[in-house]
DNA sequence: GCGGATGTTTTTAACGTTCAAAATGTTCGT
DNA sequence: ACGAACATTTTGAACGTTAAAAACATCCGC
């Protein structure tokens, strides 16, 4: 483990040289700093980060609080990690992952990871209804953005990045009209999480836009799973007017549709077109291939990270993205 | 921001008095130590991990290296995630997550990461056939401990954790013959992995210990999806001996088999016993619900840190678990 | 060849912590 | 009351880096 001295040293500069060959190369003199640099790369040298952090008083460290719901899956995640550690990569920067209780439980932990340093920062995920966690990071000053808008707020919030939910059902409830279907229902969750009412609402507003019937055709599911996609699905078939349509909230719930079609007999797409939203694994891996919402998590991660590291000058930072439709078999034309 | 020298000087007491309230309780008066901890509270003094790692050159982190294949999908990566934080939190570590090139060509990364002192050693995971990561980590002294174990070594491999899967596809063999099943089937994958084959291996040592067959009874898919499980599954319904269950390698070639058997009228369980492999999100999001082998994840992850940590005196630094049978509808009785 | 501007390198002093050794205080047997 | 043994606290130095200022070098116009 060659050090700063040692390749001070071998090069025959002080110390603060080779800091500056490192930091500030334009300073030095093409030959210093090529001599330095062989220095260098003859001792290996690599910087200690923990002796640089301490003098500049920043860790490159980002923190990510990992989610854990027994009950709701998050089938993208790795995307979304993946994602974002490239973004913090290319700024030289890492994420740091840690567990905390939820909402406004967890503060203390966010807290005590800025205060002894081992971040600069956060990026937040899954924010709720009125997160309490932008307002309480806030006040504490600790930097923070987040994957996810803050609905409802009351205070005002900090700053977010989020993907147009209602946009993502207008698209694809243009793309099935577009396909022939005339009666599109749209399947959503219970209670009502912002995110539910965002892309509901985009679903209700492209169909009026459309002339396309609404009323009975938005049917609340009970929770995230498949089967009750399949019973709403079913409830729907089973109504006098059918639909030929399905936009569903979630790629479970699109899923469930899915399978009660073709427990009937009918074939997603050729039948009743069928399309779900974040374009997780599982889309992909159903025959027909389930037509779905994809999120541009590049994007998103390279903009939470370049609000949250101040690249973003002058841009705004509340950022809503487009997603994007991933056509697959569930959604062909009849 | 207090420093050891504010608490200290609030405390009336030297610089290394406070330091030792912190990390050596004992050597103080119990006067003078609840005197330094009231100043500690008062000024909400956090100690700054930069200054401690650069002093004892341990940083109290584990690099991880967030895993991103295309094809193949991860559903238990929050899992597994989640786990390892909060074992690595128990100990006073933080995981930070980086991102490589696949195998060897990788290696320069996780050498940078420990040279410059950002992590203290890496918990590998999806170890391959003779993963090339564990001889170079060992060559260069650089401490790490694998979950997965390094199939068909030629060098000593190192430090690892890993899930029994033959015995994880014997105990799935043994709870379809218990429920009264007599022609099991295993739904394999196509290239040779160490893992196929020992899941592949439980199944067929398990099946001639009760005196099942087995010729013919062992299908290879093409790939980890959907279709092909269904595809693989109805291969095996149309030969002139069907199956009466059928053990699958992966959860998604389980809801292949599942998708299948429903298509063709048949129950999951009431007719054919099925179960998966590694318990995700997907088995219990369908219905019947998929019987699945769990792999005991805040055991693995435990196991991982305190090897890496060495905290494990004397424990064997190779570790082989039990994975844990979550029975649901798929695999009833007939 | 001198003052000033600019370019390059070194010196000094931190950043906040812990280790090792030294200093001081306390207890106790005799 | 003395010193040995022990308990408690302080001092000095170091971990490896960078910021700021000082020192030194070079070049230019006049």
């Amino acid at each position: 483990m060659a050090t700063l001295k040692q390749v001070a040293a071998h090069a025959e500069v002080s110390v603060q040289t080779v800091s500056n060959a490192l930091n500030a190369p334009h300073r030095l003199r093409p030959d210093t700093l090529e001599r330095v640099n062989r220095s260098i790369e003859l001792l290996n040298y690599r910087p200690n980060r923990n002796a640089r952090s301490l003098r500049t008083s920043a860790v490159e460290l980002i923190g990510y609080c990992v989610p854990s719901w027994p009950n709701q899956t998050h089938l993208v995640m790795d995307q979304f990690l993946h994602a974002l550690c490239a973004a913090a990569e290319t700024s030289g920067r890492h994420i740091l992952l840690f567990t905390a209780p939820a909402a406004v439980q967890g503060m203390p932990v966010y807290d005590d990871l800025h205060a002894r340093r081992l971040v600069d920062g956060f990026v937040l995920s899954q924010t709720e209804t009125h997160d309490p966690r932008h307002g309480w990071l806030k006040d504490k000053q600790i930097p923070f953005v987040s994957f996810g808008r803050v609905w409802k707020q009351t205070t005002q919030p900090g700053p977010w990045v989020d993907v147009d939910g209602a946009a993502g059902s207008a698209l694809a409830v243009q793309h099935l009209y577009d396909a022939g279907r005339r009666r599109i229902a749209f399947l959503s969750w219970p209670k009502t999480s912002g995110l539910a009412e965002d892309r509901l609402t985009g679903w209700r507003n492209r169909c009026k836009k459309l002339g396309l019937p609404t009323t009975g055709l938005a049917v609340r599911c009970g929770e995230d799973s498949i089967d009750e996609g399949a019973r709403a699905t079913a409830e729907l078939l089973d109504s006098d007017q059918p639909p030929d349509g399905i936009v569903a909230l979630s790629d479970i719930l699109a899923l469930g549709a899915h399978r009660e079609l073709s427990d009937r007999g009918l074939t997603p797409g050729a039948d009743v077109g069928v399309t779900g939203f974040d374009d997780s694994p599982l889309a992909s891996v159903v025959s027909p291939g389930l037509t779905s919402l994809r999120q541009p998590m590049d994007q998103i991660a390279s903009e939470l990270i370049s609000i949250l590291t101040g690249t973003s000058n002058g841009m705004p930072t509340e950022r809503l993205l487009q997603p994007e439709l991933v056509i697959r078999g569930s959604s062909a034309p009849g």
